[in-house]
DNA sequence: GAGTGGTCTAGACCACTGT
DNA sequence: CAGTGGTCTAGACCACTCC
């Protein structure tokens, strides 16, 4: 360094280590040294390397186990969700034939991926519409719903790729008594099948987008450092009556997520030159 | 407290804050005790009390002035933003009369603020492509562009909504010398309109959208605690020909901005129960 | 038992803000 | 000037992992 780095030397640090991963030198998966040996090359006290660290760690640089060590995070690739389009294929899917639903779910549509190589996770359980939930739903507070939560994760990687609660009205659910029953999953055909079989078409999903630091069951789960951002996605699935059929809440790591929103405008048709 | 509490201490005391924010016994803007004296007060270190507060930053909960104090931050309200339906709203408000265009902007379409309680700020440049440009342009590297970078925020706020890193093909833009001139922001009409000057219809838009943690410049310039996260937007407009006009990069606070996606599917239109 | 990261202490000096 | 938060030190004890 030539001059005065006005910097702290903490920040100064975590530059150094990210120059040092940047090139290799400290490669994917390998260890980092540890606090002690980094504040004694570094000439600085072990808070200052944590500090330093701390950033890494924010960068989505390192992943932390404790009693173990500071390991270099493989550069994760991102994930595309195209969900406009999947929504549609799932929508197509369910009047196709058992067979050809078993053969593949949502997650392969986003990764290539078939259903051997993913681990699934589902949990069912029943729940009262708290003010939020009920909002959502345009229906009373208290009203009985089905809570599903998902996640599910490429079979080769550690870090799944979603959480997802889900909830269904209770009492739509249970007009195909084989919707309450979590053995059933993964099911073929995914939600919209489900609907599909309690006489439900869906007509219309929205999202709401919103970003946050991952809650701590969240950074666990997910596989993202605390102090990473989440994606947090609320989606409300609309019937052909304009009914709230499905609300879910899923929750993606940020640094390995991108979602892509398609908008169509309407042409102006030979208009020519209207502009003034 | 009744029993052992196993969470770290500095846990337990960003809990308290937290709940005391939440009830109002700490008043939104109110200034924190300050480090000293919380130490004192929780028979804690220095130390344990400021990661107690860096927890409260990360949440969102103070903002943190040096030299100053620790603030308690006004509880935000989040500004929704329908692109689709904005964006539909701004092509069809290309052929409108100018004056009728002078009187609104995109940004009141989210707020319902009108121009006159909106700080706005353009600045403009020229650029030439990157290898991440040049592909979403899919043009060669070294392609001249034209960068505009805005930041809009309503008067009465002292917080950006918004962060925008806009790019044109420069030889697009210069086709209307208006177009090179900062002097003209805010254009009446936004974006497409000033395309529509050139020949330009927009017929598709694609966002693509993960979260982040904010770069330093951007946590000073949104107002976002570093730690709290950024949603960051890709938007490619395409033309009736299918040419990419433009490319905006765009950064929102997480935690003040909700982004809404409609996803409109295809109906099965009186097919009846085929569903297997 | 040796090594790791997580928590915590009791100091210190600094730059910045207000009066 | 006094008060604030930002950085930094040189220790300490703990729970955890691995051998």
């Amino acid at each position: 360094m030539s001059g005065r780095d006005w910097r702290p030397r903490y920040v100064q640090v975590a530059e150094d280590l990210r120059e040092r991963i940047a090139s290799g030198e400290l490669a994917s998966g390998s260890v980092l040294p540890g606090e002690l040996e980094l504040a004694e090359r570094y000439h600085l006290s072990r808070t200052s390397v944590r500090n330093a660290i701390r950033q890494l760690r924010e960068w989505g640089l390192v992943r932390v186990e404790r009693g173990r060590g500071t390991y270099v995070r493989a550069p994760r690739e991102r994930v595309t969700r195209y969900n406009a389009e999947r929504y549609q294929w799932e929508k197509d899917r369910v009047r196709k034939s058992e067979e050809e639903r078993r053969s593949t779910g949502g997650v392969e549509f986003d990764t290539g991926l078939t259903v051997a190589d993913l681990t699934f996770h589902a949990e069912y359980g029943e729940l009262r519409a708290d003010e939020d939930l009920a909002g959502a739903f345009g229906a009373p507070v208290g009203t009985r719903l089905l809570r599903r939560v998902y996640w599910t994760r490429p079979g080769t990687d550690t870090a799944p790729l979603s959480l997802a609660r889900s909830y269904l009205p209770y009492d739509l659910a249970a007009r195909n008594p084989e919707l309450l029953d979590a053995g059933n999953e993964p099911w073929p055909g995914g939600t919209q099948h489900q609907l599909a079989t309690v006489g439900v078409e869906v007509d219309r999903i929205e999202e709401r987008v919103t970003a946050r630091p991952p809650l701590p069951d969240e950074a666990d789960r997910l596989d993202v450092e605390p102090g990473v951002s989440v994606l947090a996605v609320r989606r409300v699935s609309l019937d052909v009556e304009g009914r709230v059929v499905e609300v879910v809440d899923a929750v993606y790591p940020g640094d390995r997520i991108e979602l892509v929103y398609p908008i169509q405008l309407r042409r102006w048709n030979g208009a020519g030159e209207r502009w003034s």
